[in-house]
RNA sequence: GGGGAGAUGCCCGAGCGGUCAAAGGGAGCAGACUGUAAAUCUGCCGGCUGAUGCCUACGCAGGUUCGAAUCCUGCUCUCCCCA
């Protein structure tokens, strides 16, 4: 492909390119490119928000170029305080290597392994002796990385900042000098780091990289930005009822933006279905619904995506009981005299925090069984009406329930 | 090094020595309404309990008191001002 025609297909919904010629200049060397992408090895799993990023990777590795991902091992001792208002607490090397296991197979979900160089920062930043981080210090001053929003609105609150943490934008700087990265790949936020980055490699004598910013993707809450911790996220692993569920619902004015990023629809499309919703000739839930489809079938395929669909209009839409309900079993301990005791099982399996929470729940009118509403939880319910029934907790909490002797039941299941 | 302020539930934040499981807001959950959207309205929102009630909680450890989130002492942490 043509060096302008890839900053073309590049550039789809990109932030900010810091700078275009640059890139342009670059990919006119016919050479593969190593665009860096810095791993976070602190998150468990890898959400619709963060595949923006590593679907653009994807995207470098597609024209030919080389993703170079570092692992930031040695700066999870630091914790990145990029939209942080408080200190993180540090990894251990331990922890940072459990939590890479698990996001690693997600992430070749997305990126290609053969295109793929892994780099662990530890093994440049960790054999620094204390004479190469003062000299590495001094290539800045206090003012800019104060300078940082995330800095200056924890000093404008009086809130504590640790001295290490103003190390960190060095840290993930000199990584792009480590690994003479061409361009450097993040979140919008990422923005001031990236940076610090491109005057390293300048101090140290190499061609600047290119900064390509993507737009944070905005959580399922709406508000915020994608994350673990908000718990507004979509993990790319997750099953494709509850990833189209969540999909649908996001606000509507979200629903091109998450087109633009976690789709690979043709943006000259997407641009249709902005003017159909516009226009009344297409209702939002509509368009959502083909949003959704598409995200699952990215992850799970065409026909799990489908399901989805069906199995959500079916049990949401129609409210009909779902037919394939996680089932469980009845353990004995919930069973008195014969009678189901409600708020305990519920406890249970998992499908609340505490019995208080149950008993609450059913007293609000959110338990059914086989459409029943059980609103007093001091009732019980014979066990032979139970079985087979389906239980239903809150909006889209569903379970089968089995005898099995309660031998069988072990525990809560993880809750959906 | 000196002086000052502060630490309350998921977060912010109020809190007279008893009536404080702790005002208020936000978040969250459930219900109504719907398109499992948003907005709105209602309820819930430490644990155990059929209810009364009991237990655990207001940075940590002690103390005073019939009784402490509220008073005293020590400790830890944070912020501000001066150097």
């Amino acid at each position: 492909m043509r060096p302008e025609e890839q900053l073309r297909a590049l550039s789809r919904g990109c932030a900010e390119i810091i700078n275009e010629e640059e890139l342009l200049a670059k990919l006119r060397k016919a050479r593969p490119l190593r665009v860096k992408l810095g791993v976070d090895p602190t998150a468990a799993s890898v959400t619709l928000g963060w595949a923006v990023v590593l679907r653009k990777l994807r995207d470098f590795q597609r024209l030919g170029h080389t993703a170079v991902l570092i692992i930031g091992d040695f700066t999870a001792m630091i914790g990145d305080p990029s939209g942080k208002s408080k200190t993180r607490p540090q990894l251990t090397r331990d922890e940072v290597q459990q939590n890479l296991q698990g996001v690693s197979e997600q992430i070749y979900k997305i990126l290609d392994p053969e295109r793929t160089e892994v780099r662990y920062n530890a093994d440049w930043l960790g054999k620094m002796d204390f004479a190469d981080v003062i000299r590495l210090a001094a290539r800045t001053t206090v003012a800019r990385i104060l300078e940082r929003d995330d800095f200056k609105n924890r000093l404008d609150e009086d809130r504590p900042i640790g001295l290490h943490e103003i190390l960190y934008p060095l840290c993930q700087g000199y990584d792009s000098v480590a690994v003479e990265s061409d361009v450097e790949l993040g979140g919008k936020d990422q923005k001031f780091n990236n940076l610090v980055g491109r005057d390293l490699q300048r101090d140290y004598g190499q061609e600047p990289q290119v900064v390509m910013l993507m737009p944070l993707l905005v959580g399922t809450d709406g508000k915020e930005k994608m994350s673990q911790s908000l718990n507004n996220y979509v993990g790319i692993t997750e099953p494709p009822n509850e990833m189209f569920g969540k999909t649908m619902s996001i606000p509507d004015e979200l629903i091109v933006n998450w087109f633009t990023l976690c789709t690979d629809v043709p943006e000259a499309e997407i641009g249709e279905i902005e003017q159909a919703m516009k226009g009344g000739a297409l209702n939002p839930r509509d368009a959502k619904r083909r949003l959704a489809r598409e995200i699952v079938a990215l992850y799970h395929g065409e026909q799990a995506a489908q399901e989805a669909d069906e199995f959500f209009l079916r049990t949401f839409s129609k409210r009909e009981l779902p037919e394939e309900a996680p089932e469980v079993f009845i353990p004995e301990k919930c069973v008195k005299d014969g009678m189901l005791q409600v708020p305990g099982f519920i406890y249970a399996i998992g499908l609340a925090k505490s019995i208080s929470e149950a008993r609450r729940l059913m007293q609000n009118g959110g338990v059914y069984l086989d459409g029943e509403r059980l609103s007093d939880p001091t009732l019980g319910v014979p066990v032979e009406d139970a079985v087979g029934k389906v239980l239903r907790v809150g909006k889209h909490k569903f379970r089968k329930l089995s005898s099995g002797g309660g031998e069988g039941s072990r525990g809560p299941l993880p809750s959906q």
